[in-house]
DNA sequence: GCGCACTACGTACGCTGTACGTAACTAGGA
DNA sequence: TCCTAGTTACGTACAGCGTACGTAGTGCGC
């Protein structure tokens, strides 16, 4: 009958024991692999993190690492919530919950910063892995101040949530994408600004111009991340 | 020395002429390419555009589309600047910017329900085709209106899109997700809210389990999205 | 202690993006 | 007008991917 219990019908990853009850004790542990996949990310971006450079990282056959995940997905899901164990939080919420999800958020960026892949799995993968369930948890917790229903509550965590998702993701694109080209994120700006300069210049697009012509000096990347996340707490207040 | 002039320095894909001068006249024009791409994504999914299958459909070698796009991501960028054209601007802004933005969020609501894959290219691709451009210019129309700096008149449509983005992706996540499985989205649904449920009972996440113990019955996804749009709009006033 | 569910892992298939070489073609400069 | 350089077209080939499947070997539950 071939092979291991490979279901065809959906599964969670988190639903499946680490440790069956038959057979031997399995050599890796969940963590292990998560952490590998991770450290593969960090280094060489996300698309190094293949099923066959997994198993050679951790130490085992390719096709054995799939007695661990049954799909390359599910690897995906292990990554986010392993990260998401790097979230450290108070013994108690400050009791101003603006304040605390404003740290919460900043903790979040700080964290896709450190794993640059993040933001481009934060989309596709909707787990709900222990470290996640956690993090949702916390935030309820600082939201007991909060006088709204549950419903509001989760709408505001997946705003912020949201939100940040995309600002950051908007920051490091460049960088990420230029990973595995062969030239710099700063040529790579110069050619897409030399183009927008010589489409504006052609008139058709006059307040697109005054937009980015104004927009000349550098910005303050954190001041404009708090001034957008300020201005969506405050709409929930 | 040979193939034509693929450079190695970074090139918008937008800033190539489609004709050169030299040389054969093109057989096929980038819009052709375009909606190509556009037909194999709406009908099979977005993993289904390889540059052999865009290539196929229209009638050409595999690599003969490398002269009209040198990289995949390219093709990605043609694709989103595609379906952009699929916007109808009025003639002039109402006067009322909140209402013309929120317009436009469902004008961008509808086209991703239409291009299911387009939510998931909306992060990678940050080009400026002429049909982004286009709508970038109509938005900033719109916010004539609206007493603000340049640079927050950005911050508000680049919010916007943001949030509709995160928002329209997570309502299409799952059937996106099933596509390519062996199980239905309901079946998926079911597996993942019978763990979650599962999990909740261990007494481990009270505030979790409050919050989704209350939220039973069908969601309005309509009414949600214009809540959390309204939120956002409200915020920039 | 028997049997079966499990782990481990090699092989193989169909697919991907794309580097590169070659042949046909055409517009610009002489 | 012809020449030639740059472009289009396209087949072949390579390295890598996810993963189906078959085959051993291992150790828990009955």
């Amino acid at each position: 009958m071939a092979v291991g219990g490979r279901s065809a019908t959906p599964e969670v990853i988190w639903a499946r024991p680490e440790r069956a009850g038959r057979g031997p004790r399995p050599a890796y542990s969940r963590a292990d692999i998560a952490a590998a996949a991770v450290r593969i990310a960090d280094a060489d971006g996300l698309d190094a993190v293949s099923m066959r450079r997994v198993a050679a990282e951790i130490g085992c056959g390719t096709m054995s690492l799939y007695n661990y995940v049954p799909r390359k997905e599910d690897l995906y899901e292990l990554m986010v919530d392993e990260v998401g164990g790097e979230y450290e939080f108070p013994e108690h919420p400050s009791g101003d919950w603006r304040a605390d999800m404003l740290a919460l958020a900043h903790q979040t960026r700080a964290l896709m910063h450190r794993h640059p892949w993040l933001p481009g799995l934060m989309s596709p993968v909707y787990g709900f892995g222990p470290h996640v369930l956690r993090y949702l948890e916390y935030c309820l917790t600082c939201l007991d101040g909060l006088d709204a229903a549950q419903g509001t509550k989760l709408e505001l965590v997946a705003t912020v949530n949201g939100m940040v998702t995309t600002y950051v993701g908007n920051e490091l694109a460049t960088a990420e994408r230029a990973r595995s080209m062969p030239w710099s994120p700063e040529q790579e700006n110069a050619a897409r600004a030399a183009y927008l300069g010589r489409e504006i210049a052609t008139g058709k697009y006059p307040r697109v111009a005054q937009a980015f012509a104004q927009d000349s000096g550098p910005v303050d990347m954190d001041a404009v991340f708090d001034r957008m996340l300020g201005r969506v707490l405050d709409s929930f207040t």
